[in-house]
DNA sequence: GTACAACTTCAAGTTAACTTTAAGTCAAGA
DNA sequence: TCTTGACTTAAAGTTAACTTGAAGTTGTAC
């Protein structure tokens, strides 16, 4: 398979495929003269790539599990921790949203009189709620797979 | 009060405080020679500008929520829309949670050969499940308040 | 044989939210 | 008076994960 395949038989750009295979992510089997080879199991690859960036692995975290070959080291404590770490951000983002439910129907005359209101700014002011780059990475991610024409 | 005692009031780091101001999200009152002068109000402006953060809100959208002046026109709807993004995220990240919970005490020889895992494997590469930005960028920003010497 | 789409490389650009650096200003204490 | 430390500006650097652009090559359909 060339790149084009590849590509479009797994929703990754070419470009996307070049820059992993730059990082060791991936393996092409060879050159048909310039052009990248490609064989299947790579689909899976991407496969594995993907499930681990939803995961909240990093490219690097990720190009060290799977090894340069084809087999698969993952670690169960590696796992667990990132597990941990996701729910700690589960706790976050469920208080922060109903905070902004409770706001978006209170009744006080401004927000700034609504006692729950200020404790939330409180407890962000002291950095206890993270910054939030989670959804503006998302909007980022969505504004760039929808471009202005 | 001068940007060093707002910086400390508020952790919030001087040149951060220079850069919300050029943003317009906060105002100095005045100078005194070359140096700014804040007043108190700036110090509840700075924990606004932290919840709309943690809440997933850009420095652009926090910028159209405080106006120029010091009153705060939120808009429920926009808050209510914000709770909606929310329970997206919380949702894909829950079921990443465990599936991860599931990888970690599989019993499979490989996790290549559970059938869970794979089902999520091909969630992740159909983008069912995000990129879990989240997680990497809160990662950067602990590193960098914490810098290696 | 030639046009052309699909590939190639390498370098630079993108994003948000800051931080860092360099060079300079200035008030106050010794 | 001199030094020191906190401030000032403007511009450039940082981060990850890509994307884009320019300039060149090539397999294939006509």
């Amino acid at each position: 398979m060339d790149i084009g395949e590849v590509a479009k038989l797994s929703g990754v750009p070419a470009s996307t495929l070049r820059y992993y295979e730059e990082k060791c992510l991936i393996r092409s089997v060879g050159r048909r003269g310039l052009r990248r080879l490609f064989n299947a199991g790579v689909l899976e690859r991407l496969a594995l790539i993907a499930l681990g960036r939803s995961a909240g692995f990093s490219l690097d975290e990720i190009a060290g599990m799977l090894g340069t070959q084809d087999e698969l080291r993952i670690d169960r404590h590696q796992l667990n921790e990132k597990a941990d770490e996701l729910d700690g951000t589960i706790r976050r983002l469920t208080a922060m949203r109903d905070g902004l439910r409770h706001a978006a129907d209170c009744s006080a005359p401004s927000h700034l009189e609504c006692p729950r209101f200020r404790r939330l700014m409180g407890l962000a002011a002291a950095g206890a709620l993270g910054d939030g780059s989670d959804s503006r990475k998302a909007r980022a991610r969505r504004r760039r797979s929808t471009p202005p024409e």
